[in-house]
DNA sequence: GCCAACGTTGGC
DNA sequence: GCCAACGTTGGC
């Protein structure tokens, strides 16, 4: 299953992702249980579509991809980790506006008013479709 | 900077 | 177990 991940650009951005070792990263932090069940839920070589929040302007950034599946954070284990690689930077931000502008997205949670869910998953269709937009193809 | 939406906390 | 208060998130 595909995914999305939200970051706050401040707090971690894709150019940090691609500056860490092995343009790989914990990611970390999750303290929210329907977001950690999500995390668990994942699969290693599965993509990740990569999101700016409280960015100008917010949206999807690029892809990464799930390097190892998920585990205990080592300082509290109530909590779980997984490795995201780096595997593409988009040319553009794929935009909220962009998204919005989508009808075959319109299900996505991100685009759901007050939605802070930090870890969504994604279907197939929709992973398409945000490729294509970062690719420049408006079409159907 | 504002504020709506959401999750969590804590008193009862 | 309810719910008000609070802190945080995230788009604008």
């Amino acid at each position: 299953m595909p995914w999305l991940v939200k970051s706050d650009p401040e707090t971690f951005s894709i150019d940090d992702l691609a500056k860490a070792k092995n343009k790989t990263t914990s990611w970390d932090g999750v303290r929210n249980y329907q977001a950690r069940n999500y995390l668990r839920a994942m699969k290693k070589g599965e993509r990740v579509l990569f999101y700016h929040s409280n960015a100008e302007p917010p949206g999807v950034v690029g892809v990464v991809k799930v390097a190892r599946e998920a585990y205990p954070e080592p300082k509290d284990d109530e909590w779980s980790a997984v490795d995201l690689e780096l595997v593409e930077k988009f040319a553009h931000t794929v935009s909220i506006d962009a998204l919005r502008g989508q009808k075959s997205l319109a299900d996505l949670m991100i685009l759901r008013k007050g939605s802070r869910l930090s870890v969504t998953p994604i279907t197939d269709a929709e992973m398409k479709r945000v490729l294509e937009l970062a690719r420049g193809k408006s079409g159907a």
